[in-house]
DNA sequence: GAGCACTGC
């Protein structure tokens, strides 16, 4: 394989800039310092300052005077350690310029690449101009994830010199690290603020709000920018900025638009990283794995010291390549040890165990002997290296052009991932890897061409990739009533929507006029998927909200089975006997139980092939929706008998998962998707025992073959009953699914008959009637999907609240 | 008889 170098990554500028920073300040910053005079412990530094009225000149002054103007307490020496440091980041150098800024527009649009200091920083300077403090308000900077949230306010909580918690804290699920009244800086996941946004549409604790990382686009970010928007017209009093990556920020500025044909401000602050070659293959690479291999042996034998990244796109691929590199690099070692020297090849992808993931952070392996080469660490790794993790002296990234990506279907209602191609953005943020601590390369496992004409520039947002269903009845809480007419920055397919609206409405979250009904307003409330609050509301009914509380923990964490690839016979044994013959939800129950009696045996977990990570956050996610019930006043309640349990929870689950079942007649021989028909296997983790006409399933899958997984067996009967509006059986097409229902309603309404005859009777009409109805089934059933968004009246609406609840 | 890209409440 032949690479040609083409260009140097763009937006990367030169080492000499970075020099600049670290060795000489800015001339206007070294007079500035040389003037000040330091007040010696003047109670109050701010005093007399308006809020946003304050100049850069007296926030510079505040900084280097000696008490901390948040606290009147003195400043340590570490603060002014850390201070220096700061002196040196990009954004400081453009303090002024920020303020200027700032101080006049009420919408900010920032942009500020990697290592500008952005996110520590901006939000300081907003605290400094605004006076949070003084007004008994907050500043908050939202990220798309949990760990930076935390790491990035205990950093500011350092620059601030308060402890972390007080006047600066963070605030993510499960963990609220602020104090009331004290706080006035807050880090949080931009998922938390959505929430907030829910019980204070207009978000009134807050006098500054920043969004950072807007660029990822994530579903809670999208949602924010359009309330936000909108909110800025209601409260003038309100500054937002939105910091996000360079090739994004016309859009928002656009988009951020107040006046008509006015580009909302942009302040823009230079990346500190180092220049990144980056080079092409000449051909297209049929198989880019193999040549990924092939780059990585390559690069060991001939570049320089420095360790190798590479991205490729999921578990089994990543465990594979590993295995083929060691092996191949092991070899070339053993031929030539003088000139080759040890290579460690090491996996990254989300579902390792922590112990495993720190493994990237190893020193690479040590030369053999005083002739042979220094080692070199190779990471092959998915997506989470993109964003989420950062590994330090990376020189060389190898990049496939893959990933997996998450799409939904509306028409089949199915989320699935697919390998796709990425986008320009996201091969760009790849190639910045190679330089974060010395000038690097990057080799793209396809051509320039490839890269310039068939790449699209952004990956698409979460917003049009994803079921809407949880997002539509948030936006309903927030009181978002036209959701076509929303203002989107990029606005879902009509039909997403319409998917969404039309779950909504079945499950009676939504009437026809799509308001929220009272038990949609406590569905929003909790942090579920519409299908899992509804069943979870409903459970008291069925005297097993205990049982279901748990079943939704346990659905709400990632794969609890670990499947060792050498103890895969030992594994699944240790499952086979935790599992209940009814459902793969039982299942759930049983092994969450089981969990629960042996939570001090410590071995536990590991002795059946557990996920002791997903057991532990079930446990988190259970405690955290028991604390929602409480609220709203519905019972933890169980039922003795064990059988009759089991039943109950089955007819529970049918309230929330009615639409997720599938049948198979008898003598067929593959399962059919009710409604909306679509021939789908049990997946082979199933362990439901015998067969069953109808099952319920919690998710539809294609990976290889349409397959349902979470499996459990429920009776027609109990679609019949708790779902009737979704069974009105002439919203069916005809066929054999319309008549096995024509006949549990009929004998539904003759229960004399013995249940053998029951059986006998149904067997021999079903026969009969598909053999008539074989023909012009599949036009019939595009019919019935466009009858199904218009629907019927909400029939079950007064059978979905608990009677537990006062509504 | 298959496989959880990655987040988040």
């Amino acid at each position: 394989m032949i690479f040609t170098i083409v260009s140097l990554a763009t937006s990367m500028p030169t080492k000499r800039n970075k020099n600049s920073y670290t060795n000489a300040p800015p001339v206007g910053l070294e007079k500035l310092q040389s003037s000040i005079t330091v007040t010696p412990s003047k109670a109050e530094p701010f005093y007399g300052s308006l809020p946003r009225h304050v100049t850069p000149k007296q926030v510079k002054k505040v900084m280097d005077g000696s008490i901390n103007p948040f606290t009147n307490q003195p400043f340590t020496a570490q603060y002014k350690r850390i201070l220096e440091s700061r002196k040196k980041l990009p954004v400081y150098t453009q303090m002024e310029e920020f303020y200027r800024m700032f101080n006049k527009n009420q919408i900010l649009i920032m942009v500020g690449e990697t290592g500008s200091g952005k996110t520590t920083q901006i939000p300081q300077f907003v605290c400094y101009t605004d006076l949070p403090h003084t007004k008994g308000k907050l500043v908050c900077c939202t990220q798309p994830r949990r760990v930076a949230a935390m790491s990035v306010a205990k950093r500011v909580a350092d620059e601030m010199d308060v402890p972390l918690g007080k006047e600066v804290g963070y605030s993510i699920r499960f963990e609220d690290m602020t104090e009331p009244g004290t706080t006035f800086l807050k880090y949080m996941t931009d998922g938390v603020l959505l929430r907030e946004a829910m019980n204070d549409p207009n978000l009134t604790r807050y006098s500054t709000i920043i969004l950072d990382e807007a660029h990822e686009r994530t579903l809670a970010t999208d949602i924010l920018m359009g309330l936000l928007k909108n909110l800025a017209r209601r409260r003038t009093d309100l500054k937002i900025i939105v910091m996000s990556a360079t090739l994004d920020a016309l859009k928002f500025q656009k988009y951020f638009s107040l006046k008509q044909g006015k580009p909302a401000p942009l302040f823009k602050v230079p990346g500190r990283t180092y220049p990144v070659e980056v080079f092409y293959t000449r051909e297209p690479q049929l198989d880019y794995v193999e040549a990924a291999m092939r780059t990585v042996l390559m690069i060991h034998r001939t570049e320089d010291p420095g360790d190798i990244l590479l991205f490729l796109t999921g578990e089994e691929e990543i465990e594979d390549a590993c295995r083929k590199i060691q092996a191949e690099a092991d070899d070339l070692q053993k031929q030539d040890p003088g000139s080759i020297g040890p290579l460690a090849c090491i996996p990254l992808y989300s579902s390792l165990p922590p112990s495993q993931q720190q493994r990237i952070f190893d020193p690479p392996p040590s030369s053999r002997s005083v002739i042979s080469p220094p080692g070199r660490k190779v990471v092959v790794s998915t997506n989470i290296a993109e964003t989420s993790l950062t590994i330090d002296g990376i020189v060389y990234v190898i990049d496939s052009g893959f990933s997996k990506q998450k799409l939904y279907n509306p028409r089949m209602r199915v989320e699935s991932l697919l390998v796709s191609p990425i986008s320009k953005a996201s091969a760009q943020q790849r190639a910045g890897r190679a330089g974060r601590t010395r000038p690097g390369k990057c080799y793209r496992l396809y051509t320039e061409h490839v890269f310039m004409t068939e790449l699209e520039e952004q990956t698409h947002p979460e917003i049009l990739r994803s079921n809407l269903a949880n997002t539509v009845l948030e936006l309903a809480k927030l009181g978002i009533k036209d959701l076509v007419r929303f203002d989107y920055v990029d606005a879902p397919a009509p039909e997403t929507l319409m998917r969404a609206l039309e779950l909504l409405n079945y499950l009676s979250a939504l009437d026809d006029e799509c308001n929220m009904t009272p038990l949609g307003a406590i569905m929003a409330e909790f942090p579920l998927e519409p299908q899992m609050a509804k069943m979870l509301i409903v459970s008291p009914k069925f005297n097993c909200s205990n049982e279901i509380l748990t079943i939704v923990a346990m659905l709400s964490v990632p794969n609890i089975w670990n499947r060792p690839i050498f103890m895969r016979r030992e594994a699944d044994s240790a499952k086979r006997s935790l599992e209940v013959p009814e459902g793969d939800h039982l299942t759930l129950l049983n092994v969450y139980n089981c969990y629960v009696q042996n939570i001090h045996n410590k071995r536990w977990a590991w002795d059946n092939f557990l996920s002791q990570r997903s057991l532990l956050q079930a446990n988190n996610i259970r405690a955290q929706l028991k604390r929602y019930m409480e609220k709203f006043d519905i019972g933890l309640i169980s039922t003795r008998d064990e059988i009759q349990l089991y039943v109950n929870i089955r007819q529970a689950l049918v309230c929330g998962f009615f639409m997720q079942v599938a049948h198979k007649g008898a003598g067929e021989v593959a399962y059919v998707t009710v409604k909306v028909p679509e021939v789908v296997s049990l997946h082979p983790s199933c362990g439901l025992s015998g067969e069953s006409e109808w099952v319920l399933f919690d998710e539809f899958v294609l990976t290889g073959g349409a397959y349902v997984r979470t499996v459990t067996a429920v009776k027609p009967e109990w679609l019949l009953e708790f779902a009737p509006k979704y069974y009105d059986i002439n919203s069916f097409p005809n066929g054999k699914m319309k008549n096995a229902l024509l006949q549990v309603q009929k004998n539904m309404r003759t229960p004399s008959l013995s249940i053998g005859a029951k059986k006998k009777k149904n067997k021999s009409k079903n026969k009969k009637k598909a053999k008539r109805d074989k023909n012009g089934a599949g036009e019939e059933n595009n019919k019935t999907q466009s009858q199904a968004v218009t629907g019927s009246p909400v029939a079950d609406l007064t059978v979905s609240l608990p009677s537990s609840l006062a509504l």
